[in-house]
DNA sequence: CTGAAAGCGCTTACAG
DNA sequence: CTGAAAGCGCTTACAG
């Protein structure tokens, strides 16, 4: 059932030539003289000949490179920006972006996990760029099936995978350390961090946050139970929770912006104003970051260049076998909005 | 430079039979016994191997399907809602999906126009889904290279190109014959579109505008300048623009969610309260809709549902050749939030 | 059911 | 520089 395309031997006959000849055209081989080329250009041209991509590649490399985000119903803007990065990026070095989904539990042995056919098989792509909600258990069985591999690192739980794999990832103690000191700085004493605990993000999130507290003698308030798996409905909760129980903090590190926009509802419930009666700080700079109301002050995590640096990498340790660096670091900033203010009864 | 990775006849070697044995049972044929079969798979499970994807598929179909987004320096969360869609639907259907960026200016002729090595190749792709912002001349490129084509309609600028190619969309005029219709009801009589008229689908929208207006007697007030690429920033200068100049509208239809929050920002500056003093409808139901305040009441389009009809088309047409179904609709909806009220004065 | 052989469309030593 | 031939890893009539 093949259609009756042409092929490399049609318009090697069509131009009198051998196939070889036509082969080193298409590839662009210096050991071709120009009238030649020119020659068998025409050829192609009229013949409307196109060589078969497959064909072409059986030996040699696919060009193709696979962007896996794991266990994720959704492809929100944060993870849409480090696909657009790592696409701008694979094209300007000739590479292509297979974008495929994958679930699989936590818990589920490396064995029995089945990825798509694409990642299965061999010879479709070089190696994987990892995002998404990445357990121990994938990796391995990426590993298993020999792709090099590059993962976001702050995507990735914890476990003992990190050998032979690239990785990129962003210093979120350090960042949410540097949103605290901000706080501190401008008066804040009862500040609370808001992200739930079964998450290595936010975890690590909570240490810098710790970590800033600690050292200027303050005491943390932290929501970091398990709840809604909606980040929106989950800083709601959390809100509501921390205003009606203890002490009411004066600031919130929310581990991402829509926990703090649940945060800015929960507030705005019980009549509390944003930045006026309680400041709060967001983390990704996703695109809500600038819409809210006030717009979110918050940590921007360079969501393209971490796509891109993401190819980069995989790229480097494809082309010089002697694994080049391991993890490479992109840095988080504060980026300042409208929903942070000292205190009330406090000079400005 | 070939790895010493491991092939077929390797395993029919190893096994003591014949390659097409090998071949047969990775393939599934009906044509062998079973415990032939046994007997092989537990050979390729002993060796590790795994068949090569792309000499399996040098004949017969590659399963991937290219995705482009054209002319669009960003991923929107309404983009990457469509993509999402196209790669579930594309997964269920055991095919994959590269996601492409392609820049084409309007003006290029179709021949000069340069794709990705994906597109441009034969046999990468076995079809294109074809979203962004689409000139003509890009899908005559993709006719010339003889791809099989479904586009998102609403995306593509108007032209000679319909023929032979596979259309999703949604009746943009009709879903805004219907704000405004919803708008009217609640009261409201002077009632402004905004949205730059040099693009197609903000075109169609309007016409439903005009068509609800005219069905009630009322003098349309429109918008529809060129202006900045931003969309806030559109939707900002559209509405200090008519609020300084003319007859204040009370109601304001945006062609899309961020323009809609520019209005937002230009009533704010003027210290127009929304709902108050002016209501706003916004398209798509973007992300931001649901965060923006107050919660913006939008017309939804089903991106996700979009993208996987796209794919789902697609292969309709692939499989059976006769050309199946040109177009296929979706529905947008208006989602009631909390950006309309009867206009001042008047009892609700 | 099974295997030897021809074939898919290309690339690449090898010889000239 | 050019071409005939062998090769890439697989599939598929064909014969048994």
């Amino acid at each position: 059932v093949k259609s009756p395309s042409i092929n490399i031997r049609e318009v090697a006959r069509a131009a009198g030539v051998g196939v070889a000849t036509v082969s080193r055209v298409i590839n662009g081989s210096k050991l071709i003289s120009p009238a030649m080329r020119e020659h068998v250009e025409a050829v192609i041209r009229r013949l409307n000949f196109r060589p078969h991509a497959l064909a072409r590649r059986i030996l040699g490399h696919s060009q193709l490179i696979g962007f896996v985000l794991a266990n994720r119903p959704f492809l929100h803007s944060f993870h849409a920006g480090i696909l657009q990065g790592a696409e701008n990026c694979a094209r300007s070095l000739k590479r292509h972006v297979v974008f495929l989904g994958a679930e699989c539990p936590p818990g589920a042995p490396p064995g029995e996990i089945v990825l798509p056919p694409v990642l299965e098989e061999k010879g479709w792509v070089e190696g994987v760029v990892l995002t998404g909600v990445v357990y121990p258990n994938l990796i391995a069985r990426l590993k298993e099936l020999e792709l090099p591999l590059v993962v976001f690192g702050n995507n990735a739980f914890e476990g003992d995978w990190a050998e032979g794999v690239g990785q990129v990832r962003y210093d979120g103690a350090q960042a949410e350390c540097a949103a605290a000191e901000y706080l501190i700085e401008r008066g804040h004493r009862a500040i609370a961090y808001v992200g739930d605990a079964a998450f290595p993000w936010f975890r690590e999130q909570r240490r810098g946050f710790l970590r800033a507290l600690r050292r200027h003698g303050l005491h943390p308030l932290s929501f970091t139970q398990s709840g809604p798996d909606d980040h929106v409905e989950y800083g709601r909760w959390a809100g509501e929770t921390m205003l009606k129980a203890g002490p009411a903090p004066t600031a919130f590190l929310a581990g991402n912006d829509e926990i703090a926009f649940g945060l800015y509802r929960a507030l705005r419930g019980l009549h509390r104003h944003v930045p006026g009666d309680a400041s709060v700080i967001g983390f990704d700079d996703r695109q809500i970051a600038a819409v809210m109301d006030p717009p979110l002050t918050t940590v921007r995590v360079p969501s393209q260049e971490i796509g891109c640096r993401c190819v980069r990498l995989l790229l480097e340790r494809l082309e010089g076998s002697g694994e080049s660096s391991d993890t490479q670091w992109v840095s988080a900033e504060l980026v300042e909005r409208g929903s942070v203010k000292p205190p009330r009864g406090r000079a400005g």
